[in-house]
DNA sequence: GTGGTCTAGACCACA
DNA sequence: GTGGTCTAGACCACA
């Protein structure tokens, strides 16, 4: 479960991202404590003030909390998890049909490039 | 026909992105001439320079050529378009199933979602 | 070790050349930190984004590769340096015989200049 | 007998290389009328103003010289013409050899190589 | 008018 | 401190 940084987007944009999707992917659950910055820099190979600034923008998102002195939590609310779920899968789907119209590619070509990968 | 540039990722590659998608949508056709780099520069309200690295980049795929003191074209190559084209298509719909399966939807799902935009 | 800029040719080639000289004579080995752009910038007496040229143009051929905030690299691949090295070689010495031919010298001729150089 | 331009260097001065090497190798031969401005620009599909560029170098470093309404000519001072043709020849040698001697061959395997190509 | 190069200099992300 | 991006703007070669 690695990340494999894209060198054209900022690292803590791609880290709050991963994180995101841990959480709406139910690898991180509800409630439970996020490993810490520390870890997660040292897992991720990145300096720490990096994860940090990622963990705020997730913290302004609700999805994860602070306990002063104890460590981060993802939040218990799970609806707000479900929620952030289903956005991301809209937007992700939005833009992919979008992108494909764009450039040039039919609704029935889209389905069968999707039917085609099961 | 404008470009909402995301402040999350290089400009120059959003535009190079972007005549990407105009060339493989054939919206510019193959062959014909693009719009000059001021032109672009002056409609796209960004420097010339960096428009400029924008078309190199292209240049360097091979899908437009330059013709010195007379301006910049699309490729006459008309199957490295098309490949172009599949590869960007494919690597969409490659990302976008990895990216709703890393989430938690299950390829059903996917087909639901797709199936549900017609 | 400075170069003398020639008027005919771009400065971002000289100094692409230059510092692919560097790197197939080993002045600049395998593995090491290659000055930093602001260096190379201020060695050079030419703006920094022209030293950045010409260092995307020597990344592209593989020669050198970047650390992110750290530096810039020779590659570790001795092989391809040696192979660039040879192509170099190979390269100066056709041109070299063809110019020559090409004014009337014989193949006589130039051996007898080479030798005399001795 | 056809240039292959390069793009790094002002097509003037490939054309006048070009026509100092005609001269140089006697295939212009000494008091002969060269080729009119005209001609060479349709053979070189090049601007007749960038060719004139190219005969007024020439004609500074008095290889040819104009008369006036009749066309331009290659001097008839065959002297200057051997004095040019050895001054090309060596300084080619030695660009040749000091380039190799920088990217790390010795002398010997100067010889080598250029015995090799016999 | 067209592309290409270059400079001065600012600002950003990251360590 | 390190590389990367971007702008404003000048100047060049060539048609």
């Amino acid at each position: 479960m690695n990340i494999n940084f894209d060198n054209d987007k900022p690292i803590y944009l791609q880290i709050m991202e991963y994180i995101e999707k841990s959480i709406i992917s139910s690898k991180y659950e509800a409630g439970k404590k996020i490993p810490s910055v520390r870890e997660l820099s040292s897992i991720l190979k990145v300096n720490p003030n990096t994860v940090q600034k990622s963990l705020s923008e997730l913290e302004e998102l609700g999805l994860i909390y602070t306990e002063r002195t104890n460590g981060k939590y993802v939040t218990k609310d799970k609806d707000l998890i479900i929620k952030y779920k289903k956005m991301y899968a809209d937007n992700l789907t939005d833009k992919y049909i979008v992108d494909m119209l764009e450039i040039g590619y039919s609704k029935e070509d889209i389905n069968n490039m999707i039917g085609g990968m099961k």
